[in-house]
RNA sequence: GGCGCCGUACCCAAGUGGUAAGGGAGAGGUCUGCAAAACCUUUAUGCAGCGGUUCGAAUCCGCUCGGCGCCUCCA
């Protein structure tokens, strides 16, 4: 298997510490308002990298957080909190607006075919932790307090940002950069406040540096650690963590353990409009949930992700979308014709063993996987099985569904209905075979088109008519 | 201003120095009372432009033009 890592800014032979077993974290969703179709699009790459590793043999333990602690909107003690800014236009309270987000995260996941993450923790749960973690990086020389604050002394880290090249970057430009005069250096970053300039401030916990909530980065290495223990394999998230989120990440954890924390870093690249990207902060976000009020399926959104590679940028567009439809619709419509062709309806068993099909397609695919998870190959071989003149019916779609393992479009899911016609369209059917028959054009048109408002298809072939409900 | 990424047909998109996958859309054809579907065929002597390295470059190097992201909360 071979993945890009960050780090190396470089595409290199994955290695898991343990053999065959891979430890996985990865950045999940600040629940203050609900995922829009960019925060997604990272989740999917995440999933089918899971996929993908668990395909070629891996046994994956995969661990997400949940942040329902809120954050201030910017890295300087000031800003507003989003979670209490959230609460406060709903007029819930903060938790119930975490609880109410987190299940609409998942509910958007299980309507994507995202498989759950093995262990999903919330910051609340952990902040014990968090604090643990906090003195053993104190312990060790790497903080300082200052406004009543505990700080992370980037200056006292000899890599500090290598993952994101800040050595190579000129810091001090043009650009306004808000410094909090607390801090030593422009880089360093809170690990606990207690100076919570909000009222009512409903998330504080108590802790050795006094009653307050902690820094934004802290939980990832937190829960990560406990998890997964000090060493893993793989920690993932979007690309805009590169530069800030994740250097930060590494800096505490490896202060507190004095030994590398994550081997591979893999980063999902952006989902941009028309306009730029798409971000929470900005507003005029797309979800899941208006695609779907749209007439979109969800597994539409998964299929048009599908196409393009994780690090590439992809612009979304109606009109894109509309095409990943079209081609998703076509690729069902093929499953459905070969079930109908060896006789499997809806209810009835499926013609797939767990064994792997004996045809090199699964091999090809097997290898696009490994070259950097290159989806849109891996994508392309489905078509080719599907359309293999020599490969007979029963063990194209044993190939396809072997593969949508990793695509995670629901193909299995894919069937015939049996019957599901009142005895009225059945008469009607009836009456226009007769109607054509006698070569009645006309009524057999008319009769068409009604069953057509009744949304049953009528197709005529060969070998008869058919009908189909129209989707 | 600094750092990084990218420019492949009408659109999306893969491409690992050796002669351009795949999907949409379009065009022709087979079939058909018609329609739809299906199937077949077809659509880049060229990969932003200009130089260079090489027997050979979409792939490597340089420059130019254009797009995007980051440097500030962000998937």
């Amino acid at each position: 298997m071979k993945l890009y890592n960050s780090l190396e800014r470089n595409i290199v032979d994955f290695i898991p510490i343990n053999d065959s077993e891979v430890s996985m974290y990865t950045c999940g969703p600040t629940v203050y308002d609900y995922a829009h179709i960019g925060n997604l699009r990272t989740y999917l790459f995440e999933d089918i990298l899971r996929r993908s590793l668990e395909f070629l043999g891996y046994n994956v333990l995969h661990v997400m957080n949940i942040t329902d602690v809120g954050h201030l909107s910017d890295d300087a003690d000031d800003g507003e909190d989003k979670m209490l800014l959230s609460s406060r236009k709903k007029g819930m309270s903060v938790w119930d607006i975490a609880s109410f987000y987190t299940e609409a995260f998942f509910k958007d996941c299980e309507r994507l075919h995202i498989e759950k993450p093995h262990i999903s923790c919330k910051a609340t749960e952990h902040i014990d932790d968090m604090i643990a973690l906090i003195k053993r990086i104190e312990k060790a020389g790497y903080t300082y307090e200052a406004g009543g604050n505990i700080y992370f002394d980037t200056s006292k880290m000899p890599g500090y940002g290598k993952l994101a090249l800040l050595d190579r970057q000129n810091q001090i430009s043009g650009v306004h950069i808000d410094i909090d005069s607390n801090k030593h250096n422009p880089r360093d970053f809170v690990l606990w406040f207690t100076k919570s300039k909000f009222e009512n401030q409903a998330m504080q916990w108590d802790s050795p540096w006094g009653r307050g909530y902690p820094g934004w980065h802290i939980e990832c290495s937190a829960m990560s650690m406990k998890y997964l223990g000090e060493t893993f394999d793989i920690h993932c998230g979007g690309i805009d963590h590169l530069s800030v989120h994740h250097p930060n990440e590494i800096a505490q954890s490896e202060a507190a353990t004095g030994k590398k924390w994550v081997n591979y870093w893999i980063h999902g690249e952006f989902l941009l409009m028309d306009q730029g990207k798409m971000s929470k902060s900005k507003g005029g976000f797309i979800t899941l949930q208006s695609l779907i009020e749209d007439g979109y399926d969800p597994m539409d959104y998964r299929f048009l992700v599908l196409g393009a590679h994780y690090r590439s940028q992809l612009v979304f567009s109606t009109r894109s979308l509309d095409t990943a439809r079209t081609s998703r619709q076509n690729l069902t419509a093929k499953i459905r014709s070969l079930l109908e062709e060896i006789g499997v309806n809806c209810g009835n068993e499926l013609p797939y063993s767990q064994k792997s099909p004996d045809n090199p397609y699964i091999e090809q695919f097997k290898e696009d996987l490994r070259q950097d998870l290159n989806m849109p190959k891996a994508l392309s071989r489905i078509w080719a099985v599907l359309k293999d003149p020599d490969l007979p019916s029963r063990e194209r779609l044993s190939t396809a569904f072997e593969m949508d393992n990793v695509l995670g479009l629901g193909l299995k899911n894919e069937c015939v209905a049996a019957s599901e016609l009142t005895p009225e369209q059945k008469t009607l059917i009836e009456k226009r075979e007769e109607a054509r028959s006698l070569k009645n054009w006309s009524e057999s048109d008319r009769l068409r088109d009604e069953l057509l408002s009744q949304g049953i298809v009528i197709t005529d072939t060969p070998s008869g008519t058919k009908w189909t409900v129209k989707v």
